[in-house]
DNA sequence: CCATTAAGTATCGCATTGCAATACACTTGT
DNA sequence: ACAAGTGTATTGCAATGCGATACTTAATGG
């Protein structure tokens, strides 16, 4: 029905079946979705309106989607303001994905070794396109930002974990995913120039490691290594990040390096 | 089309408007979500046919709604094993109930407040009926179990979580909710019988917070109070989790009390 | 206090589209 | 080589989703 939208589902994702070729091949499952993922746009509960006008459904069929969804749970009334808000039945997928990830599975009891003898914030992200989405995270003694931040996403551009995956693709990929990066800087220290990248996932690909310097967040300094699937490509990163206050980069990347690189490996073997 | 599960769905929601009496009123969409949801009952990937026997949906349905939710993200092919798996792209959703659940944002910054003074482990759960759902964690300095475990879900009749929220209801309803469990012991000291649980129940109602001794987990002391909306109804509960190793039952209790209290307080008014 | 806008809810009929049935391609084990 | 079990693709009928429409509150404002 809104045949752009329906494209997009379907872009980056080339290992599919052939019918994919048919846009139409989505059926309203997928406009579906696309209601639910109407909250993604936003930082307040939404009306039936606004979902409709962002998801790009008619209003009619927002209501009975959202009926459903609520009825099972997908989709809450904010008590106070007017509007919907994602449900908490959401919850019990985020577990199954934790449960069944191969990759969060295998990596679990690495991280928790690594946090154990690191003593700094480990993180893990899964690789997805122009960006890494954080799955696991442990932290350090004192938290600053948000709790958990399960789901966040960080550019691939311009983060250790990026980095350290662009360094296990061929040259061409990992151009060819810089230039379609929207680089825009996190911080004033943000590297954006494509010729100083590449510099830096050269570095990480003889290291077999990346470090970066306060790219994301100021005062934070993160390294990271791939983890490799059967076919030494890359899926995720392991991250670990501290305090620039703590730590003078030299001291940070000797005393680290070892560690990540190891728990890395050890997640990467079949 | 399954009309059990469909009934099902919409138990224990008597706040939908009427048309809920119909159970076909809820679409097709109700049969996607539950072939998503198979995946609650595996620990291992599941191939096409297991969905379909899982979700009790036809094998040709289970395909199409698959592939669509493949291309969508919310389903990946497991890499090793062969069968089907969790998407990443549930993590968006995630991320967005993060966000926007109005007690989960407002707890954040107490709950962080809380382990800084408390420096024990502290948990947000949302009640759901018979059980709490967890939904944000903080992490004590070492972690022993599974990393974060958003989504996790634990019986309300058995934890300080439960018996802090049982005691903002009326006695009737608590009653209710009681016997309506699935009384299992989780361990060999978890209470089961009813009139000592209305106890514990009645003790918590008068301090304003619940003490468990290793209902859940063995060597695990915890405390919680009920955070509340506007009407004054429990919706979710605040934990702190220590380890019996490390404190006596009255310490514990004396130590952290005031603190908790305090949280639960805050996260609760307007 | 009535007019007005906007939110949520419900109804209905047509044609869209989802689904059962079916067949095929591929792998695995006997 | 066959059988059993995967995943995939096609097709036609009818179930069902959706647009159009209208009703009900609730909130705003003259």
């Amino acid at each position: 029905m809104s045949p752009k939208f329906l494209r997009s589902l379907q872009s980056n994702r080339p290992d599919l079946p052939e019918a994919e070729k048919d846009p139409l091949y989505v059926q309203s499952l997928g406009r579906a979705m696309q209601v639910l993922s109407a909250f993604h746009q936003t930082d307040k509960p939404l009306t039936l309106q606004e979902i409709a006008t962002i998801s790009g459904v008619g209003r009619s069929a927002v209501q009975r989607m959202v009926f459903t969804l609520r009825a099972m749970g997908y989709v809450d009334r904010d008590p106070d303001d007017r509007g919907y808000v994602p449900g908490l039945r959401i919850l019990d997928h985020t577990l199954d994905f934790q449960r069944l990830n191969p990759v969060v599975v295998k990596a679990a009891p690495v991280l928790l070794e690594l946090r154990r003898m690191a003593r700094e914030r480990i993180d893990l992200s899964l690789w997805d396109d122009l960006r890494l989405v954080y799955a696991s995270r442990l932290q350090s003694k004192r938290e600053i930002l948000s709790s958990t931040l399960i789901g966040h996403k960080v550019p691939l551009f311009c983060t250790s974990g990026g980095w350290a995956i662009l360094a296990h693709l061929t040259d061409a990929e990992a151009d060819a995913l810089l230039t379609r990066s929207d680089r825009t800087q996190c911080t004033p220290k943000t590297i954006t120039d494509i010729k100083q990248l590449k510099r830096e996932i050269a570095k990480a690909r003889e290291k077999g490691y990346a470090v970066a310097h306060e790219q994301i967040l100021s005062g934070e300094i993160a390294m990271a290594a791939a983890i490799l699937d059967a076919n030494r490509r890359p899926v995720a990163a392991i991250h670990l990040a501290a305090s620039l206050a703590e730590w003078s980069p030299e001291e940070f990347e000797k005393q680290f390096a070892p560690l990540i690189i190891q728990a890395a490996r050890t997640v990467s073997r079949a």
